[in-house]
DNA sequence: TCCATATTTCCATTTTTATGGAAATATAAA
DNA sequence: TTTATATTTCCATAAAAATGGAAATATGGA
């Protein structure tokens, strides 16, 4: 993943409701939701939450696939994988940032309480 | 670290000079760099420059420490931890996901020549 | 004190992004 | 067909973010 593609993805994600969106996407797995759906669950309008959708999508964060009268949006983890693998590798220089996400094999002992220091 | 946060931090990294400036902090390493020297790498004006390094100030990611008349800023590894464990945690919800770095201890091995799929 | 350098603030301007009603398009069912 | 629902595009407007010259502030040295 290239630097100014990963700022794009970063600034898709950098906005309250598209961050939203892809954690209903992520929490409603693979089978995804219908648009509608997405915009009664956070109170979005259709022409919103559409341009929310587009962009999302045109940076690959999530995926939308008919089915007749209903498009089903999806998180593409992916993607969320390769941002995460762009930060730890080129935003922490090998060392001393991950003590909450190295010890992160399963999720859920991850960011509880560990306030372990870092450096 | 709450949602509305999250996305404040997704939004400053979201854009290519801050993200540039960010990542020259980290690999300036703990004693930081003084403002001049980060708007001489990167070409950026004096006050476009002041302009994102507030920006990032702001939101945690990084501080400035002044030393007579120099400002040396620096990464603030901890917000950038938190980050990671946060999309970590929010945004694969706890599986999947993370084929490249679950498998990230030592830094060197991750995001190398490893196209295993996920999901 | 006077000068030089580092950095920020001020401010006007431009550019980009977000918002949402209304109309258009797609699909399916009656 | 006609009608109903799902979703998008169109478009005008509003809001937010970015830009950078010039002036102001901070600090230290001559």
């Amino acid at each position: 993943m290239e630097t100014l593609n990963a700022a794009e993805i970063l600034a898709a994600l950098g906005h309250e409701s598209r961050l939203a969106i892809f954690r209903l996407l992520v929490e409603a797995g693979p089978k995804g939701i219908i648009a509608s759906a997405i915009g009664e669950q956070l109170s979005i309008p259709n022409a919103t939450l559409s341009f929310h959708l587009s962009h999302l999508s045109r940076v690959g964060l999530i995926k939308g696939e008919r089915e007749s009268r209903f498009i089903h949006y999806s998180a593409e983890y992916g993607t969320m994988d390769d941002l995460i693998a762009f930060l730890t590798k080129n935003c922490c220089q090998g060392k001393a940032c991950l003590p909450k996400t190295a010890a992160c094999d399963t999720l859920e002992s991850c960011c509880s309480p560990n306030p372990a220091a870092p450096e």
